[in-house]
RNA sequence: GCCGAUGUGGCUCAGUGGUAGAGCACUCGAUUCGUAAUCGAGCGGUCGCGGGUUCAAAUCCCGCCAUCGGCUCCA
């Protein structure tokens, strides 16, 4: 058996860094991850362990949960196998002998992967250390926890193996013992199917180098320091509260605030761009939803009807069949389309309490809707007005670049494959004349058609589904929507259905985290706060307060009576974007002390000069 | 929903079977002060909710709710 191992040359960590070394490397880390868990936990059985964006998992079956502490010494665990620089072997192996070894050994899971893999395809295995030939089948390998010094080689039957396609590294020694950390443990469904048994997964981050662990772990913190549930409590924003149900968001006058200025913002621009804008109820009789096909195709995430005067009522999860039912109220000609209506509606879901996340992912939510009804001919120039007015809107709130997908037909859908070609095909063309480059979502699409979702990048580089479009033959056909065409006739018109913030909660919680709750000037909450040093200075930082107010400034007064120092920390603390200090001379000299976040201490400004600043950086959405 | 963790004043957290604590915030008093925390006093919690064990429960056990990290699903 020996003799058919290819055997590695010496560790090397210092390879030139390559993005399949990377994965290759996270891949080991997996193996040597599970290595360790079943040396320290014999009674683990172990199942699959891929690499991911910024290290590896491995899911284990064990009766035990494992415990932060098992985590720590399993990492020591991992540290031992790295520092004593274990081959890594490459073996083909016979299906049949390999299928009687692991049945030996109860790896459950690894038998049915085998089975899994297509006859005619080689079956491979990957061993961490070098198999003695004189160890029995199944027979305990030597301790690892006495192992050489780094460099030394490993005492012979030191060894582990599993059942793998690889790539690996060459040996346990390429991982850099300081460039790789266990993270979590979370539960996970075997094969990701919640029918099956649920699996213990172990997160790890592993990198090339300590330095590029550092940054991601600075990235990880970043992060954190952003997250919008921190800031949104911090910033007095908004909450989420027990007493009232999870996944219920309440908008408290600073949040509701910033919310009125996006919305405002919202319907300036919609207004502009040729939509009207609708109110429709919050809910209707199920009848509605029936006819729509979200009974039978949403109703998971659908709350249960309500019973009034013996009618079945049903709160919303879409706002689709009101602007249909709009439509529907009268007859339409060929001339007045498109139609362009647009709403800021509101719609329950149904979402399992354990998918709940801060504004992310809520049971309540306000999609910035609109539903254009056109003609056929015309669908695909309506697409692209829908970029463009995309692309200004997200700009607008700084997000410039995005990431395009196209979703096809899900298994879960109505309607017939030429519709769905058709509308397929009307996605793609609007993209190609955007110029947008795209990638393919298969079966990604809604249930009822073809879509584009965009995504946007934020200041630290992730990325966030916001926007989405999505062309709609079927709630025409349901609803049985016509217009009267050139000749008389009645056709079905179609209908494009669009968000551009998705969920106005969900994009204000991006927002959060984008701009680290220091937003531009012309979202800010606050715009100025001014600080008098004493009590004498209160009547003249109040009238001047009062003229910018009266401007359409957002202005307060420090009322606390605290000392400058404190005034100044905290406004800081709660990143208001402009100060002015008011003293003994500003009243004398009629003037201001400002001090901006972005740049400072600005020195004496008259009042119009302050004017002039705050109004440039609100032309231009920046901050300040 | 599932797995694991967490839940103590408005906020951040200490307290592991024996009389509930700190800092900040808040209120009051003194200070009227010049660019990131003035000093002092006071108010404030049936320790997420419900049940159980115990002479005695924030602490141990059970159930539920919420939150956090994931899985599945998704705006």
């Amino acid at each position: 058996m020996v003799s058919q191992l290819s055997r590695p040359s010496s560790g090397d960590r210092t390879a030139p860094s390559d993005p399949q070394r990377l994965l290759r490397l996270r891949h080991t880390c997996a193996h040597v991850l599970a290595m360790a868990v079943q040396r320290l936990f014999p009674e683990t059985r172990v199942t699959i362990g891929p690499s991911t964006e910024t290290g590896f998992y491995y899911d284990f079956d064990r009766a035990i949960a494992f415990t932060p502490d098992d985590l720590t010494r399993i990492e020591a665990e991992m540290r031992q196998i790295i520092c004593a620089n274990l081959p890594i072997v490459r073996e083909t192996v016979d299906r049949d002998e390999l299928r009687a070894e692991i049945a030996q050994m109860h790896e459950t899971y690894k038998l049915e992967i085998l089975d899994g893999i297509p006859l005619g395809e080689p079956v491979t295995r990957y061993y961490i250390g070098c198999p003695d030939p004189a160890l029995p089948p199944g027979a305990e390998p030597p301790s690892l926890f006495d192992l050489p010094a780094p460099g030394e080689p490993a005492p012979a039957g030191t060894y582990w193996w599993d059942l793998c396609a690889g790539p690996h590294l060459n040996t346990t020694g390429e991982i850099h013992p300081d460039a790789f950390a266990l993270e979590s443990v979370a539960g996970a469904y075997w094969r990701g199917d919640e029918t099956k048994p649920q699996l213990q997964r172990i997160y790890g981050t592993a990198w090339e180098t300590p330095e590029q662990l550092q940054a991601y772990l600075q990235q990880k913190e970043e992060a954190k320091r952003r997250d919008h549930r921190k800031l949104g409590q911090e910033l007095d924003l908004f909450s989420i509260q027990e007493e009232a149900g999870g996944g219920l968001v309440f908008w408290h006058p600073k949040g509701a605030r910033m919310r009125l200025l996006i919305e405002d913002y919202w319907r300036n621009a919609h207004l502009a761009a040729g939509y009207d804008l609708l109110y429709t109820p919050h809910i209707a009789n199920l009848d509605l939803w029936k006819t729509s096909g979200h009974f039978e195709f949403y109703r998971d995430n659908m709350f249960d009807s309500m019973t009034i005067e013996a009618q079945q009522y049903q709160l919303r999860p879409m706002n689709c069949p009101f602007h249909v039912l709009t439509y529907q109220n009268q007859l339409h000609s060929y001339r007045e389309l498109p139609l362009r209506w647009a709403e800021l509606g509101t719609v329950y879901r149904y979402e399992r309490s354990g998918v709940l996340h801060g504004l992310m992912r809520v049971r309540g939510f306000t999609q910035d809707d609109a539903h254009v009804f056109c003609l056929p001919e015309q669908v695909s120039d309506e697409i692209l007005a829908v970029l463009n007015l995309t692309e200004q809107v997200l700009s607008d709130f700084g997000f410039t670049e995005y990431e395009v997908n196209l979703s096809t037909r899900p298994a879960k859908s109505v309607g017939t494959d030429a519709v769905w070609d058709l509308a397929t095909d009307a996605l793609i063309q609007a993209l190609d004349n955007k110029g947008w480059d795209y990638v393919t979502d298969e079966g990604g699409g809604a249930f009822y058609g073809p879509k584009i979702d965009i995504k946007i990048r934020d200041a630290i580089g992730r990325l966030w589904q916001c926007s989405t479009i999505q062309v709609d033959f079927n709630l025409p056909e349901r609803f049985d929507l016509h217009y009267v065409a050139a000749d008389g006739s009645r056709q079905r018109p179609i209908m494009i259905h669009r968000a551009i913030f998705g969920s106005l909660e969900r994009f204000f919680g991006i927002l959060v985290e984008n701009y680290a709750g220091d937003f531009p000037l012309w979202l800010a909450p606050v715009q100025l706060r001014l600080l008098p040093v004493s009590d004498g200075q209160r009547d003249y930082a109040n009238g001047v307060a009062q003229t910018l107010k009266r401007q359409g400034y957002r202005v307060e007064v420090d009322a606390s009576g605290d000392r400058l120092g404190k005034q100044i920390r905290t406004a800081e603390l709660e990143k208001i974007p402009v100060v002015a200090v008011v003293g003994k001379r500003e009243v004398e000299e009629q003037t201001l002390s400002v001090r901006t976040r972005q740049d400072g201490d600005k020195g004496v400004l008259g009042l119009t000069e302050l004017q002039g600043l705050m109004a440039q950086a609100i032309a231009y959405r920046r901050r300040v």
